[in-house]
DNA sequence: AGGACGCCCTGTTCGC
DNA sequence: TGCGAACAGGGCGTCC
């Protein structure tokens, strides 16, 4: 689940708990997350370091080390962080353990192995290197504007599209076509510029509105999709029943008379 | 280019 | 009740 709003609570949280605190133990306790790298590599950079900054792209979090190296993290589906104080409370399903000074621990937890760590020199690099996409809330409405210019299929796989976009999951693509009242198999060139312009400005609302809820869909208003996306849930505006198909080969939630694909 | 699919991985939910 | 199948999610690779 873990999307851009996930991914920047996850960055803060960092910030307000494992800043400046000596490194003194790297344990990876599943090596499949790694990306390009060993947990001796890992170790031998991240030892007797410090947190420095933290920055976000996407779904990607960077943490940079006292060293200059960067950290580099994504949640695949099912991870998180936890900070907590004493080894023997560490939460089932830790896959990289980040033990600081005075038995003080940040744990990468993934149930499901399918995020991966790595280590770069540089985050603005790495992202050029991976091709992700701009920052889905960095972009400009101008740049949006060309970007669609430049794509078909549908609104939904171009939102999702980490190369074309970086941020957006199935979830929040859903909440984001819910919200511009646009059918998720929307082709993309079919948009017309308000609509676009509408889209761009509802993926910041949300995605933000999203942040300050801490990505809890729980604390969303109820007018918003993701509350009710699930079987039997209703619309949110016209109570009418929610509706599923599949998009990209993902589910996609949304509202057959409030979304329609014209 | 983009859609359809399978795969990775595993806890949870569904269907018989 | 109990079992296995299907599913969820993000990303990548392959085929068309």
């Amino acid at each position: 689940m873990p999307e851009l709003p996930d991914v920047e609570v996850y960055r803060r949280y960092i910030d307000s708990t494992s800043m400046q605190q000596r490194i003194d133990n790297v344990h990876v306790e599943s090596p499949s997350i790694l990306h390009e790298t060993t947990p001796q590599a890992l170790g031998r950079v991240m030892n007797n370091e410090v947190f420095h900054t933290t920055s976000r792209h996407g779904k990607y979090l960077f943490v940079e080390l006292s060293n200059e190296q960067w950290l580099f993290m994504h949640f695949g589906m099912s991870g998180k962080l936890k900070y907590f104080k004493g080894q023997s409370h560490t939460p089932d399903y830790t896959r990289l353990l980040i033990s600081f000074v005075d038995d003080y621990h940040l744990a990468y937890i993934a149930p499901r192995k399918l995020g991966r760590i790595g280590l770069t020199d540089s985050p603005k690099q790495w992202v050029e290197n991976n091709k992700l996409g701009p920052d889905v809330l960095e972009i400009s409405e101008d740049d949006f504007l060309n970007l669609a210019s430049q794509r078909r299929g549908s609104v939904k796989s171009w939102l999702m599209d980490q190369e074309a976009l970086a941020g957006i999951g199935n979830i929040y693509s859903d909440e984001i076509l819910f919200k511009s009242h646009l059918h998720p198999k929307r082709t993309v060139n079919s948009l017309t510029e308000s609509e676009l312009k509408q889209l761009h400005k509802n993926i910041s609302k949300v995605l933000n509105t999203a942040i300050d809820a801490d990505a809890d869909p729980g604390k969303l208003p109820s007018s918003y999709l993701l509350p009710h996306r699930d079987k039997g849930g209703r619309c949110p505006g016209c109570k009418g029943e929610l509706a599923l198909i599949k998009v990209g080969g993902r589910t996609a939630w949304y509202c057959p008379s409030c979304q329609v694909n014209s």
